[in-house]
DNA sequence: CTAAATTTGACCTTTTTAAGTCAAGTCTGA
DNA sequence: TCAGACTTGACTTAAAAAGGTCAAATTTAG
């Protein structure tokens, strides 16, 4: 599951059309197409009107926005999946060792 | 282990000083003291370089670069590890449907 | 101590990315 | 068929990131 299609599955399952939520979101329906095919990418404060308009979890919202950079970053990589875990290590132990 | 812990482990290795792998890369010495502390990142093409100076296996190198990418991008999430995870999945979903 | 090695901060230029818009084209279903 | 919904490609502009340099300050080893 990709943000894009969480928006899409959100908004229809409140039958609402892209030109609504785009209103809402105050950004044009052609760029909100994009969002839902993730072609493009909101703003993170937009994630908030999302939650509430949906009434739907901002943790959630957060992790699937950020795994779409991440996987913009490394979708060509043939060794992604590697590096991933390396990275997921590095955070480990940064998280331990923070220096303030 | 990051990129700059490794390129570090690599030079010291070898008795090399800065300037010296630093002028085989042409780059200065205090970009590299840069690199090497990851608070700036080499080119890719850099990578090719240092495999060859320290016949170290290119993928290793290459995986630590990305993730140094991803652990920069992610480093102040609260959600990070799961957004990883969420990632991983795309990536993993990705490969399978891949169009074209 | 002191000289060489390293680190750091300030700065710079060029390239990319972000975050859209808009209009034309395509799809869908009543 | 044909209107409304959606998708797509081309384009824009400001902001940020890439990829450094250089000199001053600091650290380290002999």
């Amino acid at each position: 599951m990709t943000l894009g299609q969480k928006i899409k599955e959100l908004r229809e399952s409140k039958g609402m059309l892209q030109r609504q939520l785009a209103a809402k979101l105050e950004i044009g329906d052609g760029f909100l197409s994009k969002v839902e095919h993730d072609q493009k990418a909101l703003k993170r404060e937009h994630l908030n009107s999302i939650s509430k308009i949906f009434d739907y979890p901002l943790e959630e919202l957060e992790s699937l926005w950020i795994a779409t950079r991440i996987y913009e970053l490394v979708k060509d990589e043939q060794s992604a999946l590697n590096a991933l875990k390396v990275a997921e290590e590095q955070i480990k132990y940064g998280k331990t060792h923070a220096k303030v």
